[in-house]
RNA sequence: CGGGACGUAGCGCAGUUUGGUAGCGCACUUCGCUUGGGACGAAGGGGCCGCAGGUUCAAAUCCUGUCGUCCCGACCA
């Protein structure tokens, strides 16, 4: 590809609008151009980085037994209504309808479609395992986009699906996924971790995230410092801290005027936040109260708490009336006194405290002296609080550290859930009806894209990869208008093709610093420069993005040193 | 959906307080000159000031409404 018939327009000022690195060096660098709220056209250069990294996924999904097919966007609302999710879904899904009246949605997901897909062609144990895929952009109403790629509302997806006849299968199938991922993402030239993960809603079953290290993420995952338990923040594992024993002191009443925060509270009192005992009340959608206890200092982590809530998706705060008439009062709550039959909970931690300060249900009133063991009735103890840095690991007891990232990939069982649901059945050894045992696993290639750049880039511009890079290597004639130089340049380049390099030729007759500080901006891992130097002495020179270095060749052996170079990045 | 900010040329911005009919830099076109890190000179083209109402002799500017964009909070690829 020669410059002058690429359209690839970069801006001299960063647009105003973007915040993230990633967004404004993908408006900058003419990769991309906002459409509207959450949508992006995708010029040239953009268009052939997300294309590189599809053929690395599609790739790897083929080598783990994978098969592309392509589903539609559009779904009726009769695959959802099967499988529940046309009402559970809510409203991140776009729908619509057509002129008959009939209802779509425009797929945020395909596990309804490829269920319905298969459950009409498999019907023998002996045609499974099956591992479906596509790479298709997927619609999510989101309630906030932003950052770019990061959070869109139409996005490009891979989706693979996988069916078995049993769980060890399925396991299987996961295990080859999980191996592919990290495969990709190595490939890309990502620093990333695999964590453990909540399946929310989907529930049972096992979960992992693949989490692209950066401070530009929106997710945090917990890794310990010592072995290799990692997870996400919601999903990681909490043992209970033992205070150090003291003898149980009397359950007391004070006076705490106003304190109904924490805050006031400890400043009211004068004692360490780690001696109190702080209550948050939900209500689910169907209205039932959920009471939940954790240490002062300590947040609710409200994945987990779902898990001990029946029927129940999203929590919200609850309403003081329904607080009271469980016999709470707000700003001062406590489990003591509350109800018999009010769902409430309490973290392990929190119920080994001892001699803590707790609400009395009583306004203006609190309780010292409270032990939980001995003084909580009717409560659930289990782990339902968020992990903080420092938290000790499940597994051998060292701190955790938390770290920012971006989720890029998920991989998860999901077991019967759609296949029975969607009567989806084929015959085992002994003429069994059986469900599909299922699983799914994504992956955002847009996300990826934006994620690469958050962690490959400096002031100049972008460092890509070679493995994803527009064009892997740029010539450029210092002054295209010298013909002596262009021909240079265009036997380099001519050159680079015939050994399969995916080469730019920079022919503008522009300045050479504007050529050169294009190319820094874009990102190109290799820059050649075509001077004086290369037309009266035979040298090339060769600049590496990356490192800065420049290294200087003789135009008879050059071809082999590139490809030296290209090899080592 | 709540809280905050902003909509003026392709991009980045000034002008709005104190109404008088639109400007700067970059980009773009032509010519000249220049060519190893975003040159220079000259001459040009391009905007119903987001949209709709209202106030006024007169509105980018004041008022009302509306749409859009960005940032902060409840979720996910």
């Amino acid at each position: 590809m020669r410059a002058t018939n690429l359209y690839a327009p970069t801006l001299r000022e960063m647009p105003s609008d973007a915040e993230l690195i990633s967004h404004k060096l993908m408006l900058r660098g003419g990769f991309m151009r906002k459409s509207a709220n959450g949508m992006y056209n995708f010029l040239p250069l953009g268009w052939k980085v997300i294309k590189k990294i599809e053929n690395i996924i599609r790739d790897e999904m083929d080598k783990a037994g994978g098969q592309e097919i392509m589903m539609p966007i559009l779904q009726p609302s009769e695959l959802w209504e099967e499988s529940g999710r046309w009402a559970a879904y809510g409203e991140e899904m776009m729908r619509l309808k057509d002129r008959h009246g009939h209802s779509y949605s425009l797929g945020p997901t395909h596990e309804e479609m490829i269920t319905a897909l298969v459950r009409n062609e498999v019907r023998s144990y002996k045609q499974l395992p099956l591992m479906l895929y596509q790479i298709q952009d997927k619609f999510r109403d989101e309630r906030r986009p932003r950052f770019g790629l990061m959070r869109s509302r139409e996005f490009i997806m891979k989706d693979l699906y996988s069916f078995d006849k049993d769980e060890a299968g399925m396991n299987i199938s996961y295990e080859k996924m999980y191996k592919a991922y990290g495969n990709i993402f190595t490939r890309v030239g990502l620093k990333y971790r695999p964590v453990e993960a909540d399946n929310g809603a989907i529930g049972g079953g096992h979960s992992h995230e693949f989490t692209a290290i950066s401070d530009a993420g929106e997710s945090f995952i917990a890794c310990c410092t010592k072995c290799d338990y990692a997870a996400s923040d919601e999903k990681a594992e909490l043992k209970a801290i033992i205070p150090e024993n003291e003898t149980e002191e009397e359950l007391k009443k004070v006076p705490t005027p106003n304190a109904h925060t924490i805050d006031l509270l400890v400043k009211c009192l004068n004692i360490p936040i780690e001696k109190t005992i702080k209550a948050v009340a939900y209500q689910t959608e169907q209205d039932e109260l959920v009471l939940v206890f954790v240490r002062g200092d300590h947040d609710v982590n409200e994945a987990k708490v779902l898990h001990f809530v029946e029927n129940a998706r999203e929590l919200r705060m609850a309403d003081e009336d329904a607080i009271k008439a469980a016999g709470g009062c707000p700003g001062f709550m406590s489990p003591i006194g509350i109800k018999k039959g009010t769902k409430t909970l309490v973290d392990l931690t929190a119920y080994e405290m001892k001699n803590a300060v707790s609400g009395a249900n009583e306004v203006d009133t609190h309780y010292t002296g409270v032990n939980p063991k001995r003084d909580f009735k009717n409560v659930i103890v289990a782990d339902i609080r968020m992990v903080k840095e420092g938290d000790a690991c499940p597994r051998c007891g060292a701190p955790f550290t938390l770290t920012r990232g971006i989720e890029v990939g998920q991989v998860f069982t999901l077991g019967t859930k759609y296949s029975e649901a969607m009567k989806a059945t084929f015959l085992d050894e002994n003429g069994k009806d059986k469900p599909f045992v299922m699983g799914c696993y994504g992956i955002g290639v847009g996300r990826t894209m934006a994620a690469i750049i958050e962690q490959k880039h400096d002031e100049n511009g972008i460092i890509w990869p070679l493995s994803v890079a527009p064009f892997e290597v740029v010539v450029v004639p210092v002054n295209a208008k010298n013909e002596d130089q262009l021909k240079a340049a265009e036997k380099i380049y001519d050159e680079l093709r015939e050994k399969n390099i995916d080469a730019l030729l920079d022919d503008r007759a522009e300045r050479a610093g504007v050529k050169f500080k294009d190319a820094d901006l874009i990102g190109y891992p290799l820059r050649i420069t075509v001077g004086p130097k290369t037309v009266d002495e035979g040298i090339v020179e060769v600049k590496i993005r990356k490192t800065g270095d420049i290294k200087l060749f003789n135009m008879d052996n050059y071809l082999s040193e590139v490809l030296k170079v290209l090899e080592d990045l």
